[in-house]
DNA sequence: CCAGCTTGCTAATGCGTATAAGTAATGCGC
DNA sequence: GCGCATTACTTATACGCATTAGCAAGCTGG
């Protein structure tokens, strides 16, 4: 006879059907004989102390309703009720699965997936650009995030006040790449100073007394952090620095020409360092301008490279340097996340870079 | 001190911190001198049609006061008071992200990101192997899908049992792949059967008389799809069909010798169909016994590969065939996700290939 | 034998939003 | 001038879970 039963799940769902409600706490509590309080307590304390006042017995006839129910909590009431959900956001403002898989984050997410699963949590993924449907893409839509407990943000577009917004109320949020320029945003990033230090003292090591930087005109923080470590290595090694060790210019490849090379080399200058840029322009104009000088390398100089080559060189001989470890980084966002998330402070935002030997380097001529 | 206040947000957050109220419709509606139903009205027809109940003085009021106050909804509530949390679950069973991108279902997530983004449903990434952290990786893992909305599921290793369980509870589950041994269950698959069929018309249309398809030793439906489109093919054209159509065995590249080949060529064999497989075995077969034959492709016979070519052949000439649209696949299986979902009737399941025009098929010899 | 503790649970409440149901106040037809 | 619809709201409630106050029973000790 149908009362008209005050039960659960009424008037909603005019149309669109949430139906087929999956299994509640109030479910598994009434097939354990127990109140839904209780259900909460002994899930949630599941992987607490033992500590909760409830009987093994009891625990045990929870656990196995919820088990036989296939209970899973909702994400968004855990939220509400001010508790964690396990999730962690990943919003990126390109496709975060794009066609070309050369320009994207997936080496990065690698890393993310590994150290979010190893650490119990699940992704959430948030796509911010493609939203080609009704969303328009606005403010708003950077606002879903706050479903999960903390959200890692991929891509040089993020609108900053809208993060300056999250980052004030509390909401846990990281940045992957260097972010200096909003006070209080976390952030990890590579080590370019440290990595490009370490390749000056290599070539240092091998014997080579004058070494140039070859960068572009350019004032990202990447490019900085790599004539600052550039630097950094020429005083360690105990070599002269100063602004004649560093040539930047807007246009490598018609800059650095064969003769200049020529002059550099008549100066004493063994060995040339270049920045790594989106074209890997300094790299090409430093190899195209020893080939026409007919120069080798490691032979007649030495050539390094701070970063990864361009990858249509990848063929090449491997030119020395280092390489960005983008899984390690994911992992590290991961981690930071995680970090803000249990309140606890945050680690070193800065990831070291593997020192990749290559051979495009060895012992200054005459120097064997 | 610290007196037990009963107000808002008490004993809460024990040591994390889900801080600094942001602004509640409560404080909106204080604001605006209105209730808070009368907020939730206002901003939540903002988008829909301006036909709901509410002044045109009072919204607005609502609307200053909302900005002013620098209001955004919270989306754990928002999903709570609807009973859908517009996620979608992708449960793959190799890692997600995997280092090696050719051999996973890479392609299948871009066309799934881009149609769950187009709807506005965000995605959940579950990874089968890596096993949710703690969890240990049992059948109960699966369970964890349940959060979302509905799941995705990719992946030959599918625990059929625990499917079954859901698709019983109403949880909205789409198979990216054929899958009719399991009643109920909602796939999407590539159609092979027409394409096949189309491949072998156009051999037809090129004036073949006599096709023949190789296959290996397999019950795949992927498999015996293709041998019914290539059978169907044939009755379309006219062609004589039958069991000497079809060369099915264990080994091709054993068995497929080039005197094999001529002997069919003497038979009046102008065309052959390579069923396609992981390894690409019939078709390495038929290439190979060409080769050994002295036989050009499409000098003195055609060859047709029903699918795609190995990627480590992917610098020959491209085979005649047809590519799975994996982008669209995905997308399609969204598609279908979100129409179970949404409680409405699930569409098409079969996706058309793209046929491909290739390089390896002719006129027969003799016909020009 | 009862104050006072502990143990093991339930009842009640709130999180922020959406929405059904209710209530005045007004307009309109007859 | 009354019934009834319409407009413009407000009130009440539910969503699913966490949390806390409370309650009953069993135990301890003086």
């Amino acid at each position: 006879m149908e009362q008209p039963r005050k039960g659960p799940r009424r008037g909603r769902t005019p149309a669109a059907a949430g139906r087929t409600s999956r299994p509640r706490q109030a479910e598994v509590a009434r097939l354990a004989g127990v109140s839904q309080a209780t259900v909460s307590l002994v899930l949630s304390a599941k992987a607490k102390a033992q500590g909760s006042a409830i009987s093994d017995e009891t625990r045990q006839r929870v656990l196995d309703a919820a088990r036989s129910l296939g209970y899973v909590p909702d994400p968004a009431a855990q939220r509400l009720a001010a508790a964690r959900n396990n999730l962690l956001g990943v919003y990126s403002f390109t496709a975060t699965f794009p066609t070309d898989v050369e320009h994207s984050y997936y080496p990065f997410l690698v890393g993310v997936e590994r150290e979010a699963a190893a650490r119990g949590y699940d992704l959430v993924l948030f796509t911010g650009s493609s939203s080609g449907g009704a969303k328009a893409a606005g403010p708003e839509a950077l606002n879903r995030v706050r479903l999960a407990d903390g959200c890692l943000f991929l891509g040089r577009h993020v609108p900053i006040a809208e993060l300056k917004r999250m980052v004030a109320d509390g909401f846990p949020v990281v940045h992957l790449g260097r972010r200096e320029e909003l006070e209080g945003l976390s952030w990890v990033g590579a080590d370019y100073v440290s990595a490009s230090s370490e390749v000056v003292r290599h070539l240092a090591s091998l014997g080579h007394r004058r070494i140039v930087l070859v960068r572009e005109d350019d004032d990202a923080p990447a490019s900085t952090d790599r004539q600052l470590g550039f630097l950094e290595g020429l005083e360690a090694a105990g070599l002269p620095g100063g602004s004649e060790a560093v040539f930047r210019c807007a246009d490598p490849r018609r800059e650095v020409t064969p003769e200049r090379l020529r002059s550099w080399i008549d100066e004493g200058v063994t060995a040339f360092v270049a920045e790594e840029t989106d074209t890997g322009g300094a790299w090409r104009a430093l190899r195209g301008a020893a080939d026409e000088a007919g120069l080798s390398y490691p032979g007649d100089l030495s050539l390094a490279l701070l970063g990864s080559p361009p990858s249509d060189l990848a063929g090449d001989p491997q030119p020395t340097g280092f390489d960005v470890p983008r899984h390690q980084l994911g992992a590290a966002a991961v981690r930071m996340l995680a970090a803000l998330v249990a309140g606890e402070a945050a680690e070193e935002p800065l990831v070291a870079c593997a020192f990749r030997a290559g051979a495009t380097t060895g012992s200054p001529p005459g120097r064997p």
